[in-house]
DNA sequence: GTGGTCTAGACCACC
DNA sequence: GTGGTCTAGACCACG
Protein backbone atom coordinates (compact mmCIF):
# COMPACT_ATOMS: atom_id res chain seq x y z
CA UNK A 1 0.00 0.00 0.00
CA UNK A 2 1.17 3.34 -1.14
CA UNK A 3 1.52 5.49 2.27
CA UNK A 4 0.70 9.69 1.84
CA UNK A 5 0.87 9.99 5.77
CA UNK A 6 4.09 11.48 6.02
CA UNK A 7 2.68 14.10 2.72
CA UNK A 8 2.43 17.42 4.54
CA UNK A 9 0.24 19.55 1.95
CA UNK A 10 2.00 23.26 1.81
CA UNK A 11 0.31 25.83 0.13
CA UNK A 12 1.32 27.57 -3.04
CA UNK A 13 1.45 24.65 -5.21
CA UNK A 14 -1.98 23.08 -6.39
CA UNK A 15 -3.22 19.88 -4.40
CA UNK A 16 -3.76 17.57 -6.77
CA UNK A 17 0.12 18.29 -8.05
CA UNK A 18 1.76 17.46 -4.57
CA UNK A 19 0.23 14.67 -4.50
CA UNK A 20 1.41 13.64 -7.70
CA UNK A 21 5.03 15.11 -6.84
CA UNK A 22 4.51 12.69 -3.87
CA UNK A 23 3.70 9.61 -5.79
CA UNK A 24 6.55 10.48 -8.36
CA UNK A 25 9.04 10.95 -5.55
CA UNK A 26 8.05 7.78 -4.06
CA UNK A 27 8.61 6.07 -7.74
CA UNK A 28 12.32 7.82 -7.86
CA UNK A 29 13.05 6.85 -4.13
CA UNK A 30 11.77 3.19 -4.89
CA UNK A 31 9.82 2.51 -1.75
CA UNK A 32 7.09 2.34 -4.15
CA UNK A 33 7.06 -0.27 -6.86
CA UNK A 34 4.98 -1.66 -9.54
CA UNK A 35 1.73 -3.32 -8.10
CA UNK A 36 1.67 -1.39 -5.22
CA UNK A 37 -2.16 -0.87 -4.03
CA UNK A 38 -3.57 2.66 -3.64
CA UNK A 39 -5.68 3.76 -0.66
CA UNK A 40 -9.19 4.94 -2.20
CA UNK A 41 -10.41 7.76 -3.24
CA UNK A 42 -12.50 8.37 -0.05
CA UNK A 43 -9.73 7.04 2.10
CA UNK A 44 -7.00 9.69 1.04
CA UNK A 45 -9.48 12.31 0.85
CA UNK A 46 -10.12 11.40 4.67
CA UNK A 47 -6.97 11.35 5.22
CA UNK A 48 -5.11 14.39 3.92
CA UNK A 49 -8.41 16.31 4.54
CA UNK A 50 -9.26 17.59 1.38
CA UNK A 51 -11.87 16.91 -1.29
CA UNK A 52 -12.30 13.26 -2.91
CA UNK A 53 -12.50 15.28 -6.08
CA UNK A 54 -9.06 16.87 -5.87
CA UNK A 55 -7.82 13.24 -5.41
CA UNK A 56 -9.63 11.66 -8.03
CA UNK A 57 -7.96 14.84 -10.09
CA UNK A 58 -4.59 13.87 -9.08
CA UNK A 59 -5.36 10.09 -10.07
CA UNK A 60 -6.56 10.53 -12.98
CA UNK A 61 -3.74 12.82 -14.14
CA UNK A 62 -1.51 10.02 -12.95
CA UNK A 63 -3.10 7.26 -14.76
CA UNK A 64 -3.52 9.36 -18.21
CA UNK A 65 0.70 9.39 -17.97
CA UNK A 66 0.09 5.61 -17.02
CA UNK A 67 1.61 5.55 -13.65
CA UNK A 68 -1.57 3.63 -12.15
CA UNK A 69 -4.09 1.58 -13.36
CA UNK A 70 -7.71 2.44 -12.20
CA UNK A 71 -10.84 0.37 -12.96
CA UNK A 72 -14.09 1.33 -11.68
CA UNK A 73 -15.47 -0.80 -8.70
CA UNK A 74 -11.80 -2.22 -8.30
CA UNK A 75 -8.75 -0.78 -6.48
CA UNK A 76 -5.91 1.08 -7.51
CA UNK A 77 -2.45 0.33 -8.07
CA UNK A 78 0.92 1.18 -9.10
CA UNK A 79 1.53 -0.05 -13.00
CA UNK A 80 5.17 0.38 -13.83
CA UNK A 81 7.60 -0.41 -16.36
CA UNK A 82 10.76 -1.57 -15.38
CA UNK A 83 12.14 0.66 -17.88
CA UNK A 84 9.87 3.71 -16.41
CA UNK A 85 10.27 3.38 -12.87
CA UNK A 86 14.35 3.67 -13.87
CA UNK A 87 14.10 6.41 -16.08
CA UNK A 88 12.31 8.25 -13.06
CA UNK A 89 15.24 7.66 -10.53
CA UNK A 90 18.15 8.92 -12.57
CA UNK A 91 15.84 11.38 -14.25
CA UNK A 92 13.57 13.10 -12.06
CA UNK A 93 16.82 13.97 -9.56
CA UNK A 94 18.58 15.18 -12.98
CA UNK A 95 16.08 17.80 -13.95
CA UNK A 96 15.53 19.19 -11.05
CA UNK A 97 19.33 19.50 -10.21
CA UNK A 98 19.23 21.37 -13.72
CA UNK A 99 16.69 24.04 -12.68
CA UNK A 100 18.48 24.22 -9.19
CA UNK A 101 21.33 24.70 -10.95
CA UNK A 102 20.01 27.37 -13.66
CA UNK A 103 18.46 29.64 -10.58
CA UNK A 104 21.98 29.49 -8.37
CA UNK A 105 23.98 30.76 -11.46
CA UNK A 106 21.57 33.89 -12.41
CA UNK A 107 21.96 34.88 -9.27
CA UNK A 108 26.10 34.83 -9.64
CA UNK A 109 27.12 31.72 -7.33
CA UNK A 110 29.45 29.74 -8.45
CA UNK A 111 29.83 25.82 -8.21
CA UNK A 112 31.74 25.79 -5.19
CA UNK A 113 29.51 28.46 -3.21
CA UNK A 114 26.60 26.25 -4.48
CA UNK A 115 28.11 23.39 -2.82
CA UNK A 116 29.21 24.75 0.44
CA UNK A 117 26.01 26.35 0.98
CA UNK A 118 24.29 23.25 0.65
CA UNK A 119 26.73 21.15 2.62
CA UNK A 120 26.30 23.92 5.39
CA UNK A 121 22.62 23.85 5.23
CA UNK A 122 21.43 20.07 4.60
CA UNK A 123 21.03 18.28 8.16
CA UNK A 124 22.15 14.79 7.96
CA UNK A 125 21.42 13.91 11.39
CA UNK A 126 17.34 13.08 10.66
CA UNK A 127 16.70 9.69 9.49
CA UNK B 1 19.41 50.52 -17.80
CA UNK B 2 18.08 46.98 -16.41
CA UNK B 3 18.11 43.84 -19.30
CA UNK B 4 15.53 42.17 -19.98
CA UNK B 5 16.08 40.56 -23.15
CA UNK B 6 17.90 37.22 -21.85
CA UNK B 7 14.60 36.49 -19.98
CA UNK B 8 13.11 33.77 -21.73
CA UNK B 9 9.39 33.16 -20.72
CA UNK B 10 8.72 29.69 -19.89
CA UNK B 11 5.10 28.86 -19.55
CA UNK B 12 4.06 26.74 -15.98
CA UNK B 13 4.89 29.93 -13.89
CA UNK B 14 2.89 33.18 -14.19
CA UNK B 15 4.94 35.63 -16.56
CA UNK B 16 4.61 38.49 -14.04
CA UNK B 17 6.48 36.32 -11.45
CA UNK B 18 8.57 35.54 -13.97
CA UNK B 19 9.28 39.38 -14.57
CA UNK B 20 9.98 39.80 -10.70
CA UNK B 21 12.04 36.65 -10.59
CA UNK B 22 14.09 37.52 -13.13
CA UNK B 23 15.14 41.51 -11.37
CA UNK B 24 15.49 40.01 -8.25
CA UNK B 25 17.50 37.35 -9.41
CA UNK B 26 19.73 40.35 -11.02
CA UNK B 27 19.99 42.06 -7.57
CA UNK B 28 21.35 38.74 -5.87
CA UNK B 29 23.71 38.43 -8.98
CA UNK B 30 24.45 42.06 -8.05
CA UNK B 31 24.32 42.99 -11.43
CA UNK B 32 21.22 45.05 -11.01
CA UNK B 33 22.39 48.02 -8.93
CA UNK B 34 20.35 51.07 -6.73
CA UNK B 35 19.37 53.41 -9.17
CA UNK B 36 19.49 51.32 -12.33
CA UNK B 37 16.69 52.64 -15.60
CA UNK B 38 13.71 49.90 -15.84
CA UNK B 39 12.46 49.69 -19.78
CA UNK B 40 8.92 51.59 -19.99
CA UNK B 41 6.17 49.62 -19.56
CA UNK B 42 5.09 49.47 -23.32
CA UNK B 43 8.56 49.08 -24.24
CA UNK B 44 8.96 45.56 -22.46
CA UNK B 45 5.25 44.56 -22.91
CA UNK B 46 6.60 44.30 -26.81
CA UNK B 47 10.22 43.04 -26.26
CA UNK B 48 8.22 40.36 -24.23
CA UNK B 49 5.10 40.00 -26.52
CA UNK B 50 3.12 40.07 -23.59
CA UNK B 51 -0.02 42.10 -22.51
CA UNK B 52 1.03 45.11 -20.89
CA UNK B 53 -1.49 44.81 -18.27
CA UNK B 54 1.17 41.60 -16.91
CA UNK B 55 4.13 44.03 -16.92
CA UNK B 56 1.87 47.04 -14.81
CA UNK B 57 1.39 44.08 -12.52
CA UNK B 58 4.96 43.42 -12.19
CA UNK B 59 6.17 46.17 -11.85
CA UNK B 60 3.19 47.03 -9.42
CA UNK B 61 4.11 44.58 -6.82
CA UNK B 62 8.03 45.63 -7.32
CA UNK B 63 6.50 49.37 -6.11
CA UNK B 64 4.84 47.76 -2.96
CA UNK B 65 8.46 45.56 -2.02
CA UNK B 66 9.82 49.19 -2.24
CA UNK B 67 12.44 47.42 -4.89
CA UNK B 68 11.78 49.79 -7.85
CA UNK B 69 10.18 53.30 -7.92
CA UNK B 70 7.87 55.27 -10.47
CA UNK B 71 7.44 58.52 -9.62
CA UNK B 72 8.95 60.66 -12.49
CA UNK B 73 6.75 61.04 -15.55
CA UNK B 74 6.68 57.25 -16.31
CA UNK B 75 10.11 56.08 -15.93
CA UNK B 76 11.20 53.73 -13.44
CA UNK B 77 14.25 53.20 -11.32
CA UNK B 78 15.63 50.09 -9.29
CA UNK B 79 15.73 51.81 -5.44
CA UNK B 80 17.47 49.22 -3.24
CA UNK B 81 19.19 50.12 0.09
CA UNK B 82 22.28 48.72 1.00
CA UNK B 83 20.84 46.35 3.25
CA UNK B 84 18.04 45.14 1.12
CA UNK B 85 20.44 44.40 -1.70
CA UNK B 86 22.74 42.28 0.81
CA UNK B 87 19.78 40.63 2.37
CA UNK B 88 18.59 39.63 -1.39
CA UNK B 89 22.23 38.43 -1.88
CA UNK B 90 21.89 36.22 0.88
CA UNK B 91 18.46 35.30 1.57
CA UNK B 92 17.58 34.35 -2.38
CA UNK B 93 19.93 31.64 -2.45
CA UNK B 94 19.30 30.35 0.86
CA UNK B 95 15.67 29.64 0.47
CA UNK B 96 16.21 27.86 -3.18
CA UNK B 97 18.48 25.73 -1.84
CA UNK B 98 16.99 24.43 1.09
CA UNK B 99 13.76 23.66 -0.94
CA UNK B 100 15.92 21.71 -3.45
CA UNK B 101 17.14 19.86 -0.46
CA UNK B 102 13.71 18.77 0.29
CA UNK B 103 13.11 17.63 -3.16
CA UNK B 104 16.34 15.88 -3.32
CA UNK B 105 15.68 13.89 0.77
CA UNK B 106 12.08 13.35 -0.63
CA UNK B 107 13.41 11.12 -3.44
CA UNK B 108 15.92 9.51 -1.16
CA UNK B 109 19.67 10.88 -2.39
CA UNK B 110 21.62 11.59 0.25
CA UNK B 111 23.82 14.63 0.98
CA UNK B 112 27.16 13.15 -1.01
CA UNK B 113 24.91 12.20 -3.84
CA UNK B 114 23.70 15.53 -4.27
CA UNK B 115 26.68 17.43 -4.22
CA UNK B 116 28.28 15.00 -6.50
CA UNK B 117 24.69 15.34 -8.91
CA UNK B 118 25.53 18.77 -8.74
CA UNK B 119 29.56 18.67 -9.53
CA UNK B 120 28.56 16.42 -12.50
CA UNK B 121 25.75 18.33 -14.05
CA UNK B 122 27.56 21.99 -13.33
CA UNK B 123 29.08 23.20 -16.41
CA UNK B 124 31.51 26.06 -15.24
CA UNK B 125 32.76 26.66 -18.45
CA UNK B 126 29.85 28.58 -19.95
CA UNK B 127 30.41 32.26 -18.77
CA UNK C 1 -24.55 -24.23 -25.40
CA UNK C 2 -24.10 -20.84 -25.79
CA UNK C 3 -20.54 -20.11 -26.53
CA UNK C 4 -18.91 -17.05 -25.36
CA UNK C 5 -15.30 -18.13 -26.26
CA UNK C 6 -14.95 -15.88 -29.07
CA UNK C 7 -16.20 -12.88 -26.69
CA UNK C 8 -12.87 -10.17 -26.18
CA UNK C 9 -13.48 -7.84 -23.59
CA UNK C 10 -12.95 -4.53 -24.72
CA UNK C 11 -12.73 -2.05 -22.16
CA UNK C 12 -14.40 1.19 -22.75
CA UNK C 13 -18.20 -0.55 -22.37
CA UNK C 14 -19.35 -2.56 -18.72
CA UNK C 15 -18.35 -5.77 -18.66
CA UNK C 16 -21.91 -6.89 -17.78
CA UNK C 17 -23.01 -4.98 -21.18
CA UNK C 18 -20.68 -6.51 -23.23
CA UNK C 19 -22.02 -9.97 -22.05
CA UNK C 20 -25.58 -9.00 -22.42
CA UNK C 21 -24.48 -7.56 -26.12
CA UNK C 22 -22.73 -10.43 -27.27
CA UNK C 23 -26.22 -12.84 -26.38
CA UNK C 24 -27.81 -10.92 -28.16
CA UNK C 25 -26.20 -10.23 -30.88
CA UNK C 26 -25.60 -14.14 -31.77
CA UNK C 27 -29.91 -13.84 -31.17
CA UNK C 28 -29.90 -11.62 -34.00
CA UNK C 29 -27.80 -13.66 -35.90
CA UNK C 30 -29.68 -16.91 -35.73
CA UNK C 31 -26.72 -18.58 -33.58
CA UNK C 32 -28.72 -18.54 -30.71
CA UNK C 33 -31.70 -20.26 -30.24
CA UNK C 34 -34.89 -20.81 -27.88
CA UNK C 35 -33.76 -23.58 -25.15
CA UNK C 36 -29.83 -23.61 -25.38
CA UNK C 37 -28.12 -23.66 -22.90
CA UNK C 38 -25.67 -21.13 -21.01
CA UNK C 39 -22.60 -22.27 -18.97
CA UNK C 40 -22.76 -21.46 -15.47
CA UNK C 41 -21.80 -18.11 -13.67
CA UNK C 42 -18.75 -19.99 -12.41
CA UNK C 43 -17.61 -21.34 -15.50
CA UNK C 44 -18.05 -18.23 -17.44
CA UNK C 45 -16.37 -15.93 -14.70
CA UNK C 46 -13.85 -18.48 -15.30
CA UNK C 47 -13.28 -18.28 -18.58
CA UNK C 48 -13.25 -14.37 -19.30
CA UNK C 49 -11.75 -13.74 -15.87
CA UNK C 50 -14.32 -11.61 -14.54
CA UNK C 51 -15.75 -10.95 -11.25
CA UNK C 52 -18.80 -13.48 -10.69
CA UNK C 53 -21.17 -10.70 -9.26
CA UNK C 54 -20.57 -9.35 -13.08
CA UNK C 55 -22.22 -12.13 -14.59
CA UNK C 56 -24.98 -12.32 -12.16
CA UNK C 57 -25.85 -9.33 -12.73
CA UNK C 58 -25.94 -9.89 -16.45
CA UNK C 59 -27.72 -13.03 -16.61
CA UNK C 60 -30.07 -10.99 -14.00
CA UNK C 61 -30.76 -8.11 -16.46
CA UNK C 62 -30.98 -11.18 -19.09
CA UNK C 63 -33.31 -12.26 -16.97
CA UNK C 64 -35.86 -9.47 -16.40
CA UNK C 65 -35.79 -9.14 -20.44
CA UNK C 66 -37.07 -12.62 -20.32
CA UNK C 67 -34.05 -14.04 -22.46
CA UNK C 68 -32.99 -16.60 -20.44
CA UNK C 69 -34.38 -18.40 -17.47
CA UNK C 70 -32.68 -19.72 -14.42
CA UNK C 71 -35.20 -21.51 -12.89
CA UNK C 72 -33.68 -25.62 -12.53
CA UNK C 73 -30.98 -25.83 -10.79
CA UNK C 74 -28.41 -23.59 -10.98
CA UNK C 75 -28.21 -23.74 -15.05
CA UNK C 76 -29.73 -21.69 -17.23
CA UNK C 77 -31.37 -21.46 -20.74
CA UNK C 78 -32.37 -19.21 -23.66
CA UNK C 79 -35.45 -18.27 -23.80
CA UNK C 80 -37.18 -17.03 -26.63
CA UNK C 81 -40.23 -17.13 -28.18
CA UNK C 82 -40.59 -16.34 -32.16
CA UNK C 83 -41.73 -12.74 -31.97
CA UNK C 84 -38.78 -12.02 -29.84
CA UNK C 85 -36.46 -13.79 -31.86
CA UNK C 86 -37.86 -12.58 -35.10
CA UNK C 87 -37.62 -8.86 -33.60
CA UNK C 88 -33.97 -9.16 -32.13
CA UNK C 89 -33.17 -9.79 -35.64
CA UNK C 90 -34.76 -6.49 -37.30
CA UNK C 91 -34.71 -3.89 -34.68
CA UNK C 92 -30.70 -4.26 -33.16
CA UNK C 93 -29.66 -3.83 -36.36
CA UNK C 94 -31.85 -1.04 -37.43
CA UNK C 95 -31.20 1.09 -33.80
CA UNK C 96 -27.48 0.64 -34.54
CA UNK C 97 -27.24 1.97 -38.16
CA UNK C 98 -29.39 4.65 -37.18
CA UNK C 99 -26.95 5.68 -34.76
CA UNK C 100 -23.83 5.00 -37.54
CA UNK C 101 -25.70 6.86 -39.81
CA UNK C 102 -26.22 9.98 -37.41
CA UNK C 103 -21.99 9.91 -36.96
CA UNK C 104 -21.11 10.05 -40.59
CA UNK C 105 -23.67 12.86 -41.07
CA UNK C 106 -21.56 14.70 -38.21
CA UNK C 107 -18.49 14.87 -39.83
CA UNK C 108 -19.82 15.80 -43.61
CA UNK C 109 -20.23 12.14 -45.68
CA UNK C 110 -22.41 11.72 -47.74
CA UNK C 111 -24.62 8.30 -48.27
CA UNK C 112 -22.60 7.57 -51.57
CA UNK C 113 -19.45 8.14 -49.67
CA UNK C 114 -20.16 6.24 -46.62
CA UNK C 115 -21.43 2.89 -48.70
CA UNK C 116 -18.40 3.53 -50.67
CA UNK C 117 -16.31 3.56 -47.39
CA UNK C 118 -18.25 0.17 -45.98
CA UNK C 119 -17.59 -1.79 -49.36
CA UNK C 120 -14.08 -0.76 -48.62
CA UNK C 121 -13.58 -1.93 -45.23
CA UNK C 122 -15.61 -4.84 -45.20
CA UNK C 123 -13.65 -7.84 -46.10
CA UNK C 124 -16.37 -10.46 -47.15
CA UNK C 125 -13.77 -13.38 -47.39
CA UNK C 126 -13.65 -14.00 -43.86
CA UNK C 127 -16.35 -16.62 -42.61
CA UNK D 1 -15.84 30.96 -33.72
CA UNK D 2 -16.48 27.06 -33.16
CA UNK D 3 -20.40 26.73 -33.03
CA UNK D 4 -21.60 23.95 -30.84
CA UNK D 5 -25.47 24.95 -31.17
CA UNK D 6 -26.08 22.23 -33.30
CA UNK D 7 -24.87 20.13 -30.69
CA UNK D 8 -28.22 18.45 -28.85
CA UNK D 9 -26.82 16.37 -25.48
CA UNK D 10 -28.26 12.85 -25.57
CA UNK D 11 -27.85 10.71 -22.31
CA UNK D 12 -26.20 7.52 -21.55
CA UNK D 13 -22.51 8.96 -22.99
CA UNK D 14 -21.33 11.71 -20.42
CA UNK D 15 -21.55 15.40 -21.58
CA UNK D 16 -17.87 16.04 -21.69
CA UNK D 17 -17.78 13.12 -24.33
CA UNK D 18 -19.88 14.45 -26.31
CA UNK D 19 -18.56 17.67 -26.37
CA UNK D 20 -15.53 16.74 -27.71
CA UNK D 21 -16.94 14.00 -29.91
CA UNK D 22 -18.64 16.88 -31.43
CA UNK D 23 -15.74 18.95 -32.06
CA UNK D 24 -13.58 16.41 -33.66
CA UNK D 25 -16.27 15.68 -35.87
CA UNK D 26 -16.44 19.26 -36.90
CA UNK D 27 -12.74 18.78 -37.32
CA UNK D 28 -13.20 15.22 -39.23
CA UNK D 29 -15.92 17.41 -41.61
CA UNK D 30 -13.16 20.02 -42.00
CA UNK D 31 -15.79 23.25 -40.66
CA UNK D 32 -13.71 23.59 -37.81
CA UNK D 33 -10.03 24.51 -38.94
CA UNK D 34 -6.77 25.85 -36.98
CA UNK D 35 -6.76 28.82 -35.11
CA UNK D 36 -10.58 29.02 -34.75
CA UNK D 37 -11.37 30.19 -31.21
CA UNK D 38 -13.46 28.51 -29.45
CA UNK D 39 -16.43 29.90 -26.79
CA UNK D 40 -15.80 31.02 -23.25
CA UNK D 41 -16.29 28.34 -20.30
CA UNK D 42 -19.23 30.32 -19.21
CA UNK D 43 -20.58 30.66 -22.44
CA UNK D 44 -20.38 27.51 -23.81
CA UNK D 45 -21.95 26.30 -19.96
CA UNK D 46 -24.85 28.17 -20.51
CA UNK D 47 -25.57 27.52 -24.36
CA UNK D 48 -25.49 23.84 -23.66
CA UNK D 49 -27.57 24.17 -19.86
CA UNK D 50 -24.42 22.43 -18.22
CA UNK D 51 -22.03 23.14 -15.68
CA UNK D 52 -19.30 24.96 -16.11
CA UNK D 53 -16.88 22.06 -14.41
CA UNK D 54 -18.01 19.84 -17.47
CA UNK D 55 -16.90 22.14 -19.71
CA UNK D 56 -13.95 22.58 -18.27
CA UNK D 57 -13.23 18.73 -17.87
CA UNK D 58 -13.95 18.80 -22.00
CA UNK D 59 -11.22 21.53 -22.96
CA UNK D 60 -8.99 20.17 -20.69
CA UNK D 61 -8.83 16.89 -22.36
CA UNK D 62 -9.06 18.36 -25.61
CA UNK D 63 -6.06 20.41 -24.95
CA UNK D 64 -3.99 16.88 -23.38
CA UNK D 65 -4.39 15.83 -26.98
CA UNK D 66 -3.07 18.83 -28.28
CA UNK D 67 -6.30 19.85 -30.65
CA UNK D 68 -7.10 23.15 -28.55
CA UNK D 69 -4.74 25.48 -26.64
CA UNK D 70 -5.83 27.32 -23.50
CA UNK D 71 -3.75 29.98 -21.58
CA UNK D 72 -5.45 31.47 -18.25
CA UNK D 73 -6.79 34.67 -18.74
CA UNK D 74 -6.70 34.52 -22.68
CA UNK D 75 -9.10 33.01 -24.99
CA UNK D 76 -8.99 29.42 -26.08
CA UNK D 77 -8.00 28.50 -29.32
CA UNK D 78 -8.18 25.66 -31.85
CA UNK D 79 -4.48 24.04 -32.68
CA UNK D 80 -4.32 21.58 -35.62
CA UNK D 81 -1.03 20.78 -37.54
CA UNK D 82 -1.95 20.49 -41.04
CA UNK D 83 -1.01 16.66 -40.35
CA UNK D 84 -3.70 16.04 -37.73
CA UNK D 85 -6.47 17.53 -39.27
CA UNK D 86 -5.89 15.26 -42.14
CA UNK D 87 -5.72 12.79 -40.40
CA UNK D 88 -8.81 12.91 -38.70
CA UNK D 89 -10.65 13.86 -41.75
CA UNK D 90 -9.67 9.98 -42.73
CA UNK D 91 -9.24 8.25 -39.68
CA UNK D 92 -12.10 8.58 -37.84
CA UNK D 93 -15.01 7.55 -40.25
CA UNK D 94 -12.62 4.69 -41.16
CA UNK D 95 -12.49 3.13 -37.13
CA UNK D 96 -16.30 4.03 -36.76
CA UNK D 97 -16.87 1.96 -39.81
CA UNK D 98 -15.44 -0.56 -39.11
CA UNK D 99 -16.39 -0.77 -35.76
CA UNK D 100 -19.89 -0.76 -37.09
CA UNK D 101 -19.03 -3.76 -39.29
CA UNK D 102 -17.89 -5.33 -36.96
CA UNK D 103 -21.14 -4.89 -35.25
CA UNK D 104 -23.32 -6.03 -38.16
CA UNK D 105 -21.51 -9.04 -39.04
CA UNK D 106 -21.94 -10.33 -35.48
CA UNK D 107 -25.14 -10.06 -35.57
CA UNK D 108 -25.31 -12.40 -39.17
CA UNK D 109 -25.90 -9.44 -41.65
CA UNK D 110 -24.04 -9.21 -45.22
CA UNK D 111 -22.28 -7.03 -47.12
CA UNK D 112 -25.54 -6.13 -49.08
CA UNK D 113 -28.03 -6.44 -46.39
CA UNK D 114 -26.05 -3.43 -43.75
CA UNK D 115 -25.75 -1.15 -47.34
CA UNK D 116 -29.28 -1.81 -48.27
CA UNK D 117 -30.00 -1.05 -44.58
CA UNK D 118 -28.16 2.44 -44.78
CA UNK D 119 -29.32 3.56 -47.83
CA UNK D 120 -33.14 2.46 -46.80
CA UNK D 121 -32.73 4.67 -43.70
CA UNK D 122 -30.26 7.43 -44.44
CA UNK D 123 -32.74 10.13 -45.47
CA UNK D 124 -30.92 12.07 -47.83
CA UNK D 125 -33.03 15.13 -48.19
CA UNK D 126 -32.01 17.00 -44.90
CA UNK D 127 -28.87 19.38 -45.80
C1' DG E 1 -13.29 39.31 -19.22
C1' DT E 2 -10.57 34.62 -19.32
C1' DG E 3 -9.10 29.88 -17.54
C1' DG E 4 -7.56 27.05 -13.11
C1' DT E 5 -8.43 25.14 -8.67
C1' DC E 6 -11.16 23.55 -4.94
C1' DT E 7 -15.20 22.38 -2.02
C1' DA E 8 -19.56 20.07 -0.85
C1' DG E 9 -22.29 16.75 -1.94
C1' DA E 10 -25.10 13.98 -5.15
C1' DC E 11 -25.91 9.96 -8.17
C1' DC E 12 -24.51 6.20 -10.95
C1' DA E 13 -22.13 2.08 -12.65
C1' DC E 14 -19.28 -1.51 -11.44
C1' DC E 15 -17.19 -5.41 -8.68
C1' DG F 1 -16.96 -1.28 -1.10
C1' DT F 2 -14.75 0.96 -5.58
C1' DG F 3 -14.07 4.61 -9.28
C1' DG F 4 -16.66 7.98 -12.76
C1' DT F 5 -19.62 11.79 -13.72
C1' DC F 6 -22.06 15.90 -12.72
C1' DT F 7 -23.90 20.01 -10.25
C1' DA F 8 -23.68 24.35 -7.67
C1' DG F 9 -21.04 27.69 -6.51
C1' DA F 10 -16.79 29.82 -4.59
C1' DC F 11 -12.19 31.90 -5.02
C1' DC F 12 -7.98 32.89 -7.32
C1' DA F 13 -4.66 34.14 -10.91
C1' DC F 14 -4.07 36.08 -15.27
C1' DG F 15 -4.53 39.50 -19.21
Amino acid sequence: MVRFDDLHLRDGTPIYLQIIQHLKAGIAAGTVQDGDELPSRRTLSALLGVNPNTIQKAFRMLEDEGLISSRTGSKSFVCLSHEQSQAMQEQLPHTQTLEYIGKMRAMGLTRSQTVSLIETLWKEDVP
